[in-house]
DNA sequence: GTCTATATCAAGATAGAC
DNA sequence: GTCTATCTTGATATAGAC
């Protein structure tokens, strides 16, 4: 918070991720964090006194970082009914170099609390509610703003996972047909802006 | 797979999850197991030699019921274009006992694989490989088979980590959502049951 | 096939020097 | 603020009796 405190912890992060993309959660000690940043586990400790603190700070960070992500969207996106569903389509299912970063980093943040802690999983659910709740009173029918947002995930599952095999073209197709489906849906109340909106998001 | 073999080994995959879902991840290890089963750790061993194999099993155990519960679905729905998503939609996003208990032995079995190795995860991803193409070729528009399946997922997700709160009204306007999409969404290619399949969806 | 006992080892955390 | 010990715990796995 203070400028004049450059943030130490940061790097330390940035190598709690490292370590999980490259080793996965299991391999997540605070030796293998040290050593990643190039620092002793003491040195670490006094950063973060205990692991908890440390995954907590991770999902902190992913945390903000989503939620910057979704606003900085949202801003970006023509308003009209719809409008944080459409936001989400654009940059979540836009470009795959973005799209994987992201996904490392919230992969690791969840993998991480999920192994150490699950309730350190709070400020994620924080940040989701909020998007949720964006969603849903975003002037589209019941079920619509929230099926887009499941989607979305459902692809982040399948990427972080392996689940299924994920490129270019499955979300190409996947960011067409629901946004197909965002057009096509009668928006929740009717507004002056419906055709105009409708018809921006058929041409985007 | 002998008849004469009854399964020792299920009781103790099911202790496994009961540890799980009680406790989280961090908690399955092997004492807590066997205390569940109640069973000595030496007896657990002598079924499963290390801990991996356990989580080994119990990921394929899964896998294999998800399979099933898949056909089964699909054979209960009738013919005609998207017949895999909408047996993903009639099951997957019907009953909400039956829809938690699918929950709750799936994300044991996940976060087990992913705390333990990574890899043991491969069973489920061949599960949801066979999954992925059906449902990809199945006579839908592109993206549409492919949305509906992510979106169910990707309620999963919310539903085991806790980011959206998930009940019976969000499922119904989920279900209701996807499967207008469907209606809507016209069969890659023309067939006789094009008509009647899409009415058979609008009455369900 | 199930038990007890134990070996082995690695991880989180502490203490205190520099 | 960073380091090098060191303590303590608890988890996997083995050995061998019953």
């Amino acid at each position: 918070m203070e400028p004049t405190k450059p943030n130490l912890r940061d790097p330390l992060l940035d190598a709690a991720e490292a370590v999980i993309v490259r080793q996965g959660i299991a391999s997540l000690t605070l030796d293998a964090v040290a050593a990643e940043a190039g620092m002793s586990k003491g040195g670490l400790l006094h950063h973060f006194p205990t692991k908890d603190r440390l995954v907590e700070a991770l999902v902190t960070r992913t945390a903000e970082h989503i939620r910057a992500h979704h606003e900085e969207a949202y801003e970006r996106t023509p308003e009209g009914p719809g409008r944080m569903a459409r936001a989400l389509l654009s940059t979540g299912l836009a470009d795959v170099n973005c799209w994987s970063d992201q996904c490392r980093r919230s992969s690791s943040a969840v993998f991480a609390a999920l192994a150490q802690n699950p309730s350190l999983i709070e400020p994620m659910r924080a940040a989701y509610g909020d998007l949720h709740r964006r969603i849903a009173e975003d002037d589209l029918p019941p079920g619509v703003g929230e099926a887009v947002l499941a989607a979305v995930d459902g692809l982040w599952l399948y990427w972080v996972l392996g689940l299924v095999p994920v490129d270019q073209k499955m979300i190409v197709r996947l960011r067409q047909a629901l946004e197909d489906m965002l057009a096509s849906a009668k928006p929740a109340r009717a507004t002056k802006l419906t055709n105009r909106a409708a018809k921006r998001v058929r041409r985007s």
